[in-house]
DNA sequence: GTCGCTAGATTGACTGGTCAGTCAGCCTGA
DNA sequence: TCAGGCTGACTGACCAGTCAATCTAGCGAC
């Protein structure tokens, strides 16, 4: 049973037992002030072998966020094409995003602080990436416009920017602590982010204020 | 009329001169591949000029970034005093925001792109003055809800972190040029920020949709 | 089964480039 | 005259990436 197949699985398991030594690495001390010979350490491994697995420190980053911003937006596009209301598209989407932190918090914090904000160093090599997230936003919502579902004084893109952009600010919040991040938190946040844009994006139904 | 208080004078707007450089090497390269001789050159001074004026780089950013929110804390706190509905008074944060951007861009990119999404580096190390911004706009929330302007089951604290996060994503937008940033975008985009956000705040007044 | 043989895995000392920050001394205006 | 502005060559620390050497697991030969 021994075969080539048996050493190729090895290497890969060896590349694995790296990248996620990367995560945990990136996670705790940054990209930026983590050091290859970390990677190394926390993996168990010489630090040549980092080189032997990757080409560059940069590489990884750039895989561990390909590897899981692909899911997101398989995850959006999906919850496009198989539901029917745009609150619960949205929903879903949030639901993804949210339960991909809740699931892999250093994963997610890596991904969101070190590429999705560093808007001068990774957020910009991976700008076309991000920018299909926006985009798939800014379908659900212009679809939903069409059907008379959402006002249409809002520009789609300008939705999807709002309500991306408060998701990822409720993440970063829930990754530096400065707001309370527990199971009942994440569930009622789903809910509430949903609730609150997509209340704001559909018709008024003119409720007079007081005052 | 020439006495030491003219040399201070000239002192003064060197110091000014290397800060305003500063910036523009900051915008446009970002504050990690900025070295200090960039700033030099673009102050057309000389690099250990740049040390007598600052102890260090990291304290130029500092200060260009605690100078500017501390004006924009001041212009939050100074809206929920003087105005009288949330509207007005989210209104006039947002509003204040975007200007700050479409008066002197560079400083607002440098403050979004290096202090405020930089969570890793200068975002933790001024995370309390951020911080403040959200307290402030949170309790605007806190205030409307009691008054009962503002539905009460979204927490104010996450309320406040939507609306900031959807500003600052479209700000974000703006400076890579995501989203178009002409100056009618500026005007609707106070407008629809508020009336998004502040709508989805807003009690409910039951309009059943469709499906 | 066992014995070399080889490709690929593994090692870690070393190199080269980059800059932030220093410092010894020059210049100038009051 | 001299305080303090101003100069720019220099240093020391840091670290990504290289590379030559070593090890090992699988493979065929016998």
């Amino acid at each position: 049973m021994a075969t080539t197949a048996n050493r190729d699985e090895r290497a890969a398991d060896k590349r694995r037992q790296i990248l996620d030594a990367a995560i945990r690495v990136f996670a705790r001390q940054g990209f930026h002030s983590a050091r290859v010979s970390d990677i190394a350490e926390e993996a168990g491994v010489a630090y040549g072998l980092v080189y032997h697995y990757f080409d560059s420190k940069d590489q990884m980053l750039n895989e561990l966020f390909t590897e899981r911003w692909s899911l997101l937006l398989d995850a959006i596009r999906q919850a496009d094409s198989q539901l029917d209301n745009p609150r619960a598209k949205l929903g879903a989407a949030a639901g993804f995003i949210i339960d991909s932190y809740r699931h892999d918090p250093e994963l997610m914090k890596v991904i969101i602080v070190e590429v999705t904000r560093a808007a001068n160093s990774f957020g910009r090599t991976h700008l076309a990436e991000i920018r299909q997230a926006y985009d798939a936003i800014a379908k659900i919502v212009a679809d939903a416009q069409r059907a008379g579902e959402f006002r249409t004084d809002v520009s789609s893109e300008f939705a999807a920017m709002l309500f991306y952009g408060a998701i990822e600010q409720l993440l970063t919040g829930w990754i530096f602590e400065v707001v309370p991040a527990a199971d009942e938190d994440y569930d009622s946040a789903k809910a509430l982010i949903v609730e609150t844009i997509c209340g704001g994006l559909e018709p008024r139904v003119a409720a007079e204020l007081p005052g």
